[in-house]
DNA sequence: GTCGGTCGGTGATAAAGTCACCGAAAATTA
DNA sequence: TAATTTTCGGTGACTTTATCACCGACCGAC
């Protein structure tokens, strides 16, 4: 166990003791390095998941093989996914990949139930992780269907940028990120260039005038 | 009240009787016509919706004015945007009108926060809405990023046409149901007439040869 | 009937996705 | 180190989809 409950889980402050304790006796710690993959398409889940530290990143595949990035999990977070799965008994639609090396509590079903059932605090976080996918959700139905690549492109590197302004992905990645293709994203990112806006180099792209792709992005 | 809460909410059986009392005594009965809207976008909600008998669509609304339906809910479902909001305490993203004349439960915060406490049926109720949404979500994602009109506006037709094969809606109409714009569904359209697939006529489709449209909507 | 609104058709153009292929850089192996 | 393989990105040609502007036909109300 890496530290104490609370202070991994603000959100389970009030928690109250007999749930805390239930907690602490059956959920298992789960420690995972960077580029593991937390779960895959198509397979049965038997826990729930609480993202203690790290960051996951939840993405459809289709049956072609493209790819789009679906959201993003931080510490402090639970997996709805792994929920839907436990209620709906469904199978994963997605898959999760942890960013970086990730520490996790999989609380076992029976658990999990007991802790719905006898303690709000828990309730809210499960609940709230929920209404926060499903409007992140609809916010990016919304996106793809209607929006133009190079605002979104715009808007993904000032979200991915580092503190010096450094995404160190590749075209693939970024074409991954707004579910489109790498060749769209190679000529998008030559035009920010021929603007001055960034530099490319293999494997990375330096944001130079974060201005300039904050108004383009900003052309919602 | 229209009926007895368990025939229209079969899934509320097991409910227990205190649950069930409450229930009876906080909820009231909403009679909504066909078209009327549900809910709107960025307007605050105060209750939990369970609806009993109709039909509602769920459609984003972007500030350009393109519209796309996001999922529909029938009788005996949960409104879990509703839920959305009264846990998450946003506003709502998105926009739901009755297709059908629509009778429907409205649950108090304060009744729905009780049965979610008490009641294991009423939880799988919300969360398996919940649940069923998020995984409607993720796969329209995947549909809009990677999937081709005509194979969607096939599956689509197939899906919205009645016993005899009619749908009557106009070509705008199935453009927001894809997301896409009127001309495309136009174009499309004559294309399926073209191949002996469907007839046309102001503001209603004919389904002629459904096996061919099964077909190309099989070519996922 | 006339009128205003809805519905659908169409051509031109722009944006995005697809396909096939290429060379350069990096990583791996000999 | 040299050779080989893999990854990464560039590019042209073409298809599909989206956008824009405009049109005439149909429909219901008056």
């Amino acid at each position: 166990m890496p530290g104490p409950l609370l202070d991994q889980f603000p959100a389970l402050r009030g928690l109250g003791e007999a749930s805390l304790q239930l907690l602490e006796r059956s959920a298992k710690s789960v420690e995972l390095p960077e580029g593991a993959k937390v779960f895959e398409a198509n397979t049965p889940c038997g826990n729930y998941l609480m993202l203690a530290s790290g960051r996951v990143r939840v993405q459809q595949v289709s049956e072609s093989g493209r790819e789009i990035v679906l959201y993003r999990i931080a510490g402090g977070e639970s997996c709805i996914l792994t929920t839907a799965c436990l209620l709906a008994r469904e199978d994963y639609a997605a898959e999760a990949i942890a960013e970086t090396a990730v520490s996790a509590l999989a609380v076992p079903k029976p658990c999990f139930d007991r802790l719905l059932a006898d303690s709000p605090p828990f309730r809210d976080l499960v609940f709230g992780a929920y209404a926060s996918r499903l409007t992140d959700l609809m916010l990016l139905v919304e996106e793809v269907a209607f929006g133009h690549v190079d605002v979104r492109l715009a808007q993904r590197l000032l979200h991915l940028m580092d503190r010096s302004g450094v995404i160190a992905l590749t075209h693939q990645d970024l074409a991954v990120e707004l579910g489109t293709a790498r060749e769209v994203i190679s000529r998008q990112l030559k035009e920010f260039e021929r603007h001055g806006w960034i530099r490319r180099e293999r494997g990375r792209i330096a944001v130079v005038d974060a201005a300039a792709l904050e108004a383009l992005a900003a052309t919602a």
